[in-house]
DNA sequence: GGGCGCATGTAATGAGTTACATGATTGA
DNA sequence: TCAATCATGTAACTCATTACATGCGCCC
């Protein structure tokens, strides 16, 4: 729940910008890295300024809607750090969703379940291959990291997957 | 979210129970799969029987509390279906906290970086050597299926973890 | 003139957690 | 007699999402 406010003042530190901007950023290139949405973006934007954390102040050009260009303080780039430290020194505790299904596996015909587990391979595959075709961005080595991070996991999930359903189909 | 629900039907078909018991049932044997909390499950079960899902009825042994004994109905069984095949044949989109901190791990002196990565790689040796004592229950192959496969991907991480600080200790 | 992009949000809702409350029984 | 176990929940809160609202500028 912490690594939000530490994207956005990571984020923030790199570059002050703007709430429309930040939400593009995340859109564009992070999508598959955070499932922030929009409104929780200015929502948490909105708290780090009321903590001091990040000042606000309004920009207009010419007569487009004005801008709430934000930027870090000294008090949020501790923050940052500390956040920072914290979420690298963490391993989260993973749980999946999909794992309750797993269990009651043995509810259902044996064919149908291969054929469920089958789908669920072919949207692993899907996931899989449009990371791929993201796009690497050089500037930040980082992001690339998170994002071979998540590609890795996929790949070791469509390995067992595969495993999976061949082992269930012998049985 | 719909996980839960499934958990509840699935553990009710197995075998009526009342709520103290599902709860001592999640809580000694799926604390790794799932991390549903005893108010959730309580609350969830009233939803399903509103629902007509599950049936209650009171018992009382001797002096104890009064208990809740919850049956799932045949509407249930049939919900029940729907939502494991659903499960089955979905494959859940992965974002992790931790990877927010990957993202930003050159804001820190490389020297801290990877020691705080050690950390994080220490904790899930820790978690990994938990899952390993914990003991496979015959009953369920299902169950055991899910511990395997979180156990699988705890693996994976930890590899990729290991090879990531050795990679960076390098450059 | 119509739709997209820019730029901000609010309001309603939902899901789930934490902390708290209650009270009897059983075992050390 | 003290703590743990049994058995139920409620209340307050947080966090985040969805759907909606607003209005100007720009391009076709």
């Amino acid at each position: 729940m912490d690594e939000r406010e530490l994207l956005l003042l990571g984020i923030l530190k790199v570059q002050s910008q703007h709430g429309y901007q930040i939400n593009e950023f995340i859109e564009r290139n992070l999508s598959r890295v955070t499932d922030m949405k929009k409104p929780t973006a200015y929502a948490l934007l909105e708290r780090l300024s009321q903590a001091g954390y990040v000042e606000v102040r309004s920009e207009q050009e010419g007569k487009r809607p004005p801008r709430k260009v934000y930027s870090i303080t000294p008090s949020g780039e501790r923050v940052f750090i500390d956040l920072l430290r914290e979420n690298l020194a963490r391993a989260e505790r993973m749980t999946f969703a999909g794992d309750v299904g797993l269990m009651f596996l043995d509810h259902l015909p044996q064919a149908e379940a291969l054929d469920l587990l089958r789908q669920r391979l072919s949207h692993l595959k899907e996931q899989i291959s449009a990371h791929e075709r993201a796009p690497r961005h050089e500037h930040s080595q980082g992001v690339d990291l998170a994002m071979e991070h998540i590609l890795m996991l996929l790949r070791a999930e469509q390995t067992w997957l595969t495993a999976t359903i061949q082992r269930l189909q012998e049985a």
